[in-house]
DNA sequence: CACTGGAGCGC
DNA sequence: ACGCCTGGAGGCGCTCCAGTG
């Protein structure tokens, strides 16, 4: 070190681990002159965290475990791992165990050399592929702190220096940071918990409810580009704009005065302009190195930008500022939802659907297959909702051809990609199961097949036919012991150090991880541990649950290495196949199959050789779509819940002079549904339809005999309902099960080797159900405000056209109000028959009879 | 069945 | 004024699992 004097160390895992192993090493060996390894002359060997206390400083410190974990996103950050995805380098590993044995022969020794050295290129090689020295100091000119701590990737001391500078530019007083003691002071003793994440302090960015299911027209991703910065610029966000020093607790702060531009806004703008000029550059650049410089020039400067709000939120940050960090969100949430609001405004045929969104995006349905008319529809949509903004900008980012929408944050798509006038497909997968590090590779293998299948634009039901086949082939190679070792691997992080658990004994990976140090291995915190899971080994024949999971958690170097040497004593470690079965095939196949009406938990399980009854729940519970009781109060603010009310269940009336009515015909149907939901025409919905009717195209609902006619009418078209109701017949929850019954002195199914559960085939909240619908047929109010706000919706959507689009459309129809329409005296007459059924629900009690309840007594 | 800690995603 | 010691560095939202009482 003396004779070369580098300016850069590099290794992989240095700050945590090689530091702190050569100074062990020199004190140990007693070699003089420690401090060389930095440039300063010091005496005193620190005694812990080397690299905070400067040992190696005026040198930079690269690490590039520290550095991928902060630049790419990869399963685990090994040497090995990442040799492997960014360089296409299979590393050789060599068990530490190994290393005495290697050091007493000299070809050992040789190996160990060459493997050491061809470690140091494969490190060298990621540092400039990751080109993590160029970054880091762009990082650090923009920011003005010091370049090694760049190198330790601490954003929120970028983030403080780039501040300090600007507010000492501006001649501002900047806050102190808090010392330790007034840190514990304000806190008022909260207890440290060191244990993994904090509670939220303050609310986040809005996830849209998704409206699952596979879609197989175009979707529209639109999203607000940087959301956080842009909203920072187009408030006026600020430290000096905001008053924070006014508000209580959890108060969030008043819109700031938005005509003065201020402090952080205009930092802000400066980072997202040059950006911008770089960008425009790069686009022009031929000169390969200078591209790539230039690339990392934008990346830096939307790396600072983006990690600005991050940090107003930080505690311990000097800028930590919460209510500014909750009004940004709060703006958030706001754009997201009139971005949703004015997409769905636009009218469209067929209607635009805004099936999902999270933070600043929203993902529209069209509905259509036609890429031109959808892309041109993103960009009305773009074009409305940019409208009123000044620096927010909503874009067109993608349109995926079809796509599975499972949960929110779940979903996978297929993007639709044009290059050189060629369409090409590129599957996206977010959060699904087959993403996450913690399912084995079987688990994930199974979880593609299944998307490629359903993802194929193939018919659902050879798709589904794949599907079986495959488990069904699957289940057989795992009996038959076919599917190498390696597919069973699990992975799982440990965010602290193995005997810091408080509920090791539970968890999996903790086990092997304390096994590992038992053994002499090197564990800590941050380590990713695979491990697999297998049979009972303390002699149990029977079933392998006997013991608790975490006890039959074995490393995989294990498993593995009971294959070349077949000790008897090893050879105790069978594979769990059923648990991995059960536990990790079936329910993400479950997960994933859910929105596909052809097939079900029960039969995915029977390909898979299970008994299908016991796996009817195996998603999710809170994927029940049963209504429940105490949904029924939220329900019945939703008057549009029965515009697709099922046909068979909705109320057949006759014109009283022409008879007319439709139930059997399909556009007399739709005519009949318009007049009693009191949809968009409201007017007509008391009308005859019939253009030859004596009636006169007049009122249904004339006078006092309309009335009793219809009510009457509704007691005979109710009475079935009633009766189904009171025969109270159970049937099993098991698809597979089809046992009916009226036995009701216990939930469970009472066929013979069934699990499932006996549910009401009426309900009580179905018949609640029926009786709402009714009601909502006469609800005059309910029908007004629908209208009003129907036509408020369509005049704003009107008046946007008509400012972006000088040929606003022709002749758009505002709705009319229902009570319009009305003949004399029908107000009076819609009362009565709405109070009818509302007596109807009352004195029958049908509105909150809940079986198990009624029944609770005999259990 | 409700609840918790832990993990690992999405944005 | 100086020596000595310690400890950790972006946010929240949302499943999903295993275990507990």
């Amino acid at each position: 070190l003396q004779a070369i004097d580098p300016d850069v160390l590099l290794a992989h895992n240095l700050h945590r681990f090689h530091i702190e192993l050569l100074l062990q090493r020199i004190s140990a060996t007693g070699v003089k002159h420690w401090s060389r390894i930095g440039r300063l002359r010091k005496t005193k060997m620190p005694t812990s965290h080397p690299v905070d206390r400067g040992a190696a400083c005026g040198r930079l410190l690269c690490d590039t475990w520290v550095s991928a974990k902060e630049l790419v996103h990869e399963k685990t950050y090994t040497l090995t791992e990442l040799a492997r995805t960014r360089l296409s380098i299979t590393r050789q590993e060599i068990d530490p165990r190994q290393t005495p044995a290697k050091m007493r022969t000299s070809l050992g020794l040789l190996e160990m050399i060459d493997n050491a050295c061809k470690d140091s290129w494969i490190t060298f090689e990621l540092m400039f592929t990751l080109a993590i020295l160029p970054l880091t100091r762009q990082l650090t000119e923009l920011c003005g702190n010091l370049w090694i701590r760049s190198l330790q990737s601490r954003r929120a001391e970028r983030n403080e220096y780039l501040l300090l500078h600007e507010f000492h530019k501006k001649k501002f007083i900047v806050p102190e940071p808090y010392t330790k003691r007034e840190k514990m002071r304000l806190k008022g003793s909260t207890e440290s918990s060191s244990s993994s994440r904090k509670k939220a302090q303050y609310s986040g960015g809005l996830v849209l409810e998704p409206k699952k299911g596979f879609y197989e027209k175009l979707v529209l991703l639109l999203d607000y580009a940087s959301l956080y910065p842009s909203l920072i610029q187009e408030y006026n966000i600020c430290f000096t704009t905001v008053k924070h020093w006014e508000l209580g607790e959890d108060e969030i702060p008043p819109e700031p005065n938005r005509n003065t531009e201020s402090v952080l806004p205009s930092v802000i703008g400066h980072l997202l302009k040059r950006r911008r000029a770089v960008k425009s550059l790069l686009k022009d650049e031929r000169n390969p190195d200078l591209r790539t410089s230039l690339d990392i020039r934008q990346k830096a400067l939307k790396l600072v930008a983006n990690s600005m709000y991050g940090c107003l939120g930080f505690e311990n940050s000097r800028f930590y500022c919460k209510p500014m960090a909750a009004l940004i969100t709060a703006l958030g949430r706001k754009s997201l939802t009139t971005a949703k609001e004015k997409a769905e405004m636009t009218l469209y045929d067929p209607p635009v659907e805004v099936i999902y969104g999270d933070t600043d995006s929203i993902m529209v349905h069209t509905g259509i297959d036609d890429l031109a008319k959808a892309r041109k529809i993103g960009h009305e949509i773009r074009k409305i909702v940019n409208k009123p903004f000044r620096f927010m900008e909503l874009e067109l980012d993608a349109i995926y051809k079809d796509m599975l929408l499972l949960r929110k944050k779940k979903y996978a798509t297929n993007v639709v990609i044009e290059r050189d006038g060629k369409v090409i497909l590129e599957r996206e997968v977010k959060g699904l199961d087959l993403v996450r590090r913690d399912w084995c590779t079987l688990s994930k293998d199974a979880g593609n097949v299944l998307l490629d299948a359903l993802l194929s634009g193939q018919p659902r039901e050879e798709a589904v036919a794949k599907i079986h086949d495959y488990l069904t082939d699957l289940k057989k190679k795992l009996t038959a012991n076919e599917i190498a070792t390696g597919k069973f691997i699990i992975t799982k992080g440990l965010t602290k150090d193995p005997k810091a658990y408080t509920d090791a004994k539970t968890q999996p990976h903790v086990q092997v991880a304390l096994q590992m140090l038992k053994e002499g291995l090197f564990v800590r915190s941050g380590e990713h541990i695979p491990y697999i899971i297998v049979i009972n080994r303390s002699g149990g024949t029977e079933a392998s649950s006997d013991t608790s999971l975490a006890a039959r958690a074995v490393h995989v170097s294990k498993v593995l290495r009971q294959s070349e040497k077949t000790t008897p004593k090893e050879k105790f470690l069978h594979i769990d196949i059923e648990w991995y079965i059960t536990h990790q095939i079936l329910p993400p196949v479950a997960r994933l199959c859910e929105p596909i009406a052809e097939t079900s938990p029960g039969q995915l399980a029977e390909c898979l050789g299970l008994d299908p009854s016991k796996f009817h729940r195996t998603v999710a519970a809170t994927a029940s779509e049963d209504i429940d009781e105490a949904n029924i109060e939220l329900d019945r603010k939703d008057p549009e819940r029965f515009s697709d009310y099922p046909r068979e269940d909705r109320l057949p009336l006759r014109c009283r002079h022409c008879q007319l009515r439709g139930e059997n015909d399909e556009n007399e149907t739709r005519k009949w549904k318009d007049i009693f939901n009191l949809e968009v025409d409201g007017a007509y919905m008391v009308r005859c339809h019939n253009q030859n009717c004596r009636c006169g195209n007049i009122d249904l609902v004339g006078d006092n005999d309309d009335i009793a006619r219809i009510m009457n009418s509704i007691r005979v078209h109710f009475r079935p309902y009633l009766q189904r109701f009171y025969r109270r017949e159970l049937q099993c929850d098991d698809p597979m099960c089809h046992t009916r019954t009226r036995a009701h002195w216990s939930t469970k199914c009472p066929t013979l080797g069934c699990q499932g559960n006996l549910v009401p085939m009426y309900s009580s909240s179905a018949l609640y159900q029926q009786l709402s619908y009714y009601k909502s047929l006469f609800n005059l109010d309910e029908a007004e405000k629908r209208l009003n706000l129907e036509r408020t919706k369509r005049e704003e959507a009107y008046q946007i056209r008509l400012k972006s689009d000088s040929k606003a459309m022709k002749g758009i129809d505002l709705p009319l109000n229902p009570r319009d329409g009305l003949p004399k005296g029908s107000e009076k007459r819609f009362e009565l028959l709405y109070n009818f059924v509302d007596d109807l629900m009352h004195t029958s009690g049908h509105h909150f009879v809940n079986l198990s309840n009624l029944f609770a007594f005999s259990q």
